[in-house]
DNA sequence: TTGTAAGCGTTATCAA
DNA sequence: TTGATAACGCTTACAA
């Protein structure tokens, strides 16, 4: 910068103004440092400028495994929803660990971000509040923290369950296997909400002898790995049953895996559906009924709270509101994976 | 840091030796800074920090398509090969955009990050120029970008095009459609160069008749729909073929989809292969047979060529050398959906 | 319309 | 062993 100011013979504080386009400047003078500016190849070092405007215009968006496309697919709606706004978002997969690692400790505490979304991730109150300064902004989506003031965006997950498995219900499965996500993880213990809901209310009624046994009931990490070596398990173990409610698409991709190696048709003899209706559910054979989230406008939501919470945390007073909570519908994708005698519900794909 | 200062009644300077753990400093005074650095619970701002040491740590990966798992597996290797270094890797998806919008040049540009390795993308070498700074460390993975200066690693794709050309004709394979990458981009077009010299020399030998006709090769996008729809349109207008190779798994998987609506078996009437070895190969059905690149090869070492440059150029004199360029070969990992006839190569899986 | 100078939060050099 | 103080590259009153 200051080599630009002596190649147009002005003074620093002008370049910055031509540079910015604030303040008066003569236009014979904001060509010849334009010009000089073109000459040096100049660029503004913007680190040296966020050190002044304390500000980085720079967000991150923390999920735990970017290796399901889900997380992707949100993060094109967050980095669509702030990109109006001049903000970056940059990508940081924390690997499902609960120490995100010390690198990513540093964007935040360090200053390199101005906020943050923390997607799916399994920290608690206590935990964040270690991690990171308590006043940077930050909304939660997917996910509940329980006692962390911030605003929060998800899917109504016990309503998912409870979609998924009266549709197995509906199609006529009456032993119905729960793959789970985590223990401990809201979107896990919403979806297994549901899927109990669904059954206990169902033994009431009509449908005859639906069982809610808790042998039919598995937790486990959100891969396909896992939906692959749990099903391989229960039909090894003999177990009978003949529908999967899995807790997420990846889980449920395993499964079909495991049932196809073990001879078992699908729809036929078991009926499966998962949950997220990720673009490979529609790929999958056969192609994989879900309950579809709402992804791309989870995460401009999610976009759009922050940009709320960084124009308010820049104001002089700071009357912060309290945190807002917004909870999506989701919804039935029906495919072939349950396709059999009577369905009644949405039918769609 | 002032406060902290001023806390435990020391100078600023004081605190920056204990924070930094340089320099001398009296076990007492050091107690009293800690204490008060946990008291106002202080971290410090690293951008500050960076601005006088020019450099913040953070190292910038490209990707052309995150929904793409192939990506995100690279992502992990160049993470665990700078990690010991103290690099935090940001992940920065272009959507396969020639522009990287004008969010990630400010990452660039703005000395946000100290390093940047390309991955996959289409970009020429005059263009990066404008996009980047000349000095900026960079490392090219995935791509080779004629005219740039800069380190590359790659899997040999020529060499991988015609391995899986040649497994399908040694399946029995004679009118093999190629579903090709986007014109333009290095691995398609070495993926493809493969397929036809597997074709050229085949024509030549024992084999009869495997014909190399370019109603059969079709190029475009690499993703899922892409590959479906060229497939289905192939079906469609009646071309006959025995075969596919997709320039990528996610090519083949659309390519599974359509072949499946049309009632074409796997691998009996079409023996199909994709490029690249992502998880959901595995979990196709049937598997997908398939190219592996070692992903995590490819990041690791792409992250520790960018950690010697940034060490090189750390150094007051600057002899640079001249860009290093590493080829990996790529192997055949043979799964059901060419798994039929006489197989001759190595099985895997 | 332009320049001077004080700061932004650090580190580093030099004296004390 | 510690404390002033000058950078780092930029913005922004305030003066000229």
């Amino acid at each position: 910068m200051r080599d630009v100011a002596r190649e147009a013979g002005v003074s620093i504080a002008t370049v910055s103004r031509v540079v910015n386009g604030v303040g008066p400047v003569a236009e014979p003078t904001r060509r010849r440092v334009l010009e000089a500016i073109r000459r040096l190849n100049y660029s503004p070092n913007l680190v040296a400028k966020s050190l002044v405007h304390r500000g980085t215009k720079n967000l991150a968006l923390f999920v735990p495994d970017i290796m399901n496309p889900f997380f992707p697919a949100i993060a094109r709606g967050v980095a669509d929803a702030v990109a109006s706004e001049g903000y970056t978002v940059v990508l940081c997969n924390t690997d499902d660990s609960t120490e995100m690692g010390p690198h990513f400790e540093r964007l935040l505490r360090g200053n390199f971000v101005d906020g943050a979304i923390l997607c799916g991730t399994a920290w608690d109150a206590a935990l964040l509040s270690r991690l990171m300064p308590a006043d940077l902004p930050l909304v939660v989506m997917d996910r509940r923290v329980p006692g962390l003031r911030a605003d929060s965006v998800e899917v109504d997950n016990r309503l998912g369950g409870l979609m998924a498995t009266r549709h197995l219900l509906d199609v006529g499965c009456r032993r119905i296997l729960h793959l789970g996500g985590p223990v401990g993880v809201s979107t896990a213990e919403g979806r297994l909400a549901g899927y109990l809901e669904a059954l206990c209310s169902g033994a009431a009624d009509e449908r005859d002898a639906a069982e809610a046994d808790s042998d039919l009931i598995t937790r486990g990490p959100f891969r396909a790995e896992s939906g692959y070596s749990r099903t391989r398990a229960a039909l090894e173990s003999g177990l009978s049953f003949d529908g999967i409610f899995a807790a997420n698409d990846l889980l449920a991709l395993g499964a079909l895996q495991a049932l196809r190696q073990f001879g078992r048709r699908v729809p036929e003899d078991v009926a499966v559906i998962g949950f997220d209706d990720i673009y490979m559910a529609a790929l999958a054979l056969p192609p994989l009924s879900t309950v579809a989230q709402p992804t791309y406008r989870l995460g401009t939501i999610a976009g759009r709270m922050l940009m709320a919470r960084l124009d308010r945390s820049a104001c002089p007073a700071h009357p912060q509101p309290e945190p807002k909570r917004v909870v999506l519908e989701p919804s039935l994708r029906i495919r072939e994976s349950t396709r059999r005698g009577r369905v009644r519900g949405s039918e769609e794909e």
